[in-house]
DNA sequence: CCTTTTTTTCAACGCTTGTTGAATACTCAT
DNA sequence: ATGAGTATTCAACAAGCGTTGAAAAAAAGG
């Protein structure tokens, strides 16, 4: 059997499983390959005939789930801007267009894809080698949505798009963390895993936010 | 001599300044106490010594700063109110308050600073451990600007302004760690480490956000 | 100057880590 | 059934980890 992807065994999906949720609560280093081994339910010698080395089975976990995530968010933007044919369309629906999604694959009940968001959550905040990935990753859909906000946008100097797209990316990195620090501000008003709330408020926050900064005047 | 504080050697400090940078760069497990150690030219058992486990120093280097943050801030806020006394202060004016403080500290050339906001943001995105390190330092801080903010936004329910620091929390903790990811995206039209156009356009940003999710209707 | 206390280094401990090569179990086409 | 190819386990390695107790150096006190 030549390494052919389908049929691939339940096991090496288990240690993607595995290494995904630890390395989402814990971090690269965090995490021991006995861990995920353990929680795997496989021997520690398995990840590595699989993936090679740590680094190369933290950047397969990362990798695996980015491609249909981009390809459900540029569906959205498309739909967004066949919806507001022949306008342009508005700001506020471009944001839902990045935002929504995240909120589609985490209520399809998979587990693995909540684990995979606080990922993108870690590694978005890591210094030292996380933009690799993130660039890797996400920089060409990224710049499709800046591209449709600089449309919408036509008075805003492309700097304000970018500092404006940067605070969206922390909110909603915060929000994928889903660190529980919200519920306690809050005294449980607000939960971390109410990615609804999160997403309804955070759509129109941003859209006022947008408009506000990038204003002509 | 017993244990005096204002007394203390160089070379505990030293070690303080070595972990801040480091851990703030690469997490507590990415970083060893014979890193550290090196980096502040002294033996890995001195670390030991003046603080016990690796945990109690990351908590020392935590905790170092967070005591003058606040007063800081607490000072910035207590002034917006008597700058708009009678009338209660502005939603930006508080923003501002919660800001500009760290825009300061950071200007002042002491480098320590920097790493020290990094290390914010990294506990601050931390599912694991971190929350119970940012409750203890900064909750009653926090408590005490969305007091502000419920005073400055009387019609808004309490759970809206709660997700609007979310989205404020979110959005400072990506600029505190600096990862360079903007000045990718944008080709190196905005940078990381300028922390005057960041919150330049984040406070009239979030004041936006803010009325508008807020407003009565 | 001697004694006491604090600071710093030295040397090493026991343990865990990522990784590997060889041995075993399994799969499946013929 | 057999045998080639793949998947999985086993056992163990060298390296590096956090931590420690005792020795040495420095500082303080009278």
């Amino acid at each position: 059997m030549k390494t052919d992807q389908t049929k691939s065994p339940a096991k090496r999906d288990r240690i993607l499983d595995a290494a995904e949720h630890l390395f989402a609560e814990r971090g690269f280093e965090g995490v021991t390959l006995r861990q995920i081994a353990s929680k795997a339910g496989v021997d520690v010698a398995l990840a590595n005939y699989h993936f090679g080395k740590k680094d190369a089975l933290f950047t397969a976990v990362f990798q695996r789930r980015a491609g249909e995530l981009n390809s459900r968010r540029l569906a959205a933007l498309a739909d967004a801007k066949r919806h507001a044919a022949p306008q342009t369309v508005s700001v506020e629906a471009i944001v839902s267009a990045f935002l929504r999604p995240l909120e589609d694959v985490q209520r399809e009940g998979d587990s693995g894809w909540q684990d995979y968001l606080a990922l993108i959550a870690y590694v978005n905040n890591h210094t030292y080698w996380g933009q690799r990935l993130m660039s890797s990753a996400f920089d060409q859909l990224v710049t499709e949505f800046i591209d449709a906000l600089k449309t919408a946008l036509p008075h805003a100097p492309d700097d304000k798009i970018y500092w404006c797209y940067h605070n969206l990316s922390g909110a909603l990195t915060l929000t994928l963390a889903r660190t529980g620090r919200i519920d306690r501000l809050s005294g449980g008003l607000c939960r971390s895993d109410d990615y609804k709330s999160a997403y309804d408020q955070m759509i129109p926050f941003m859209a006022a936010g947008f408009h506000d900064v990038c204003q002509p005047g």
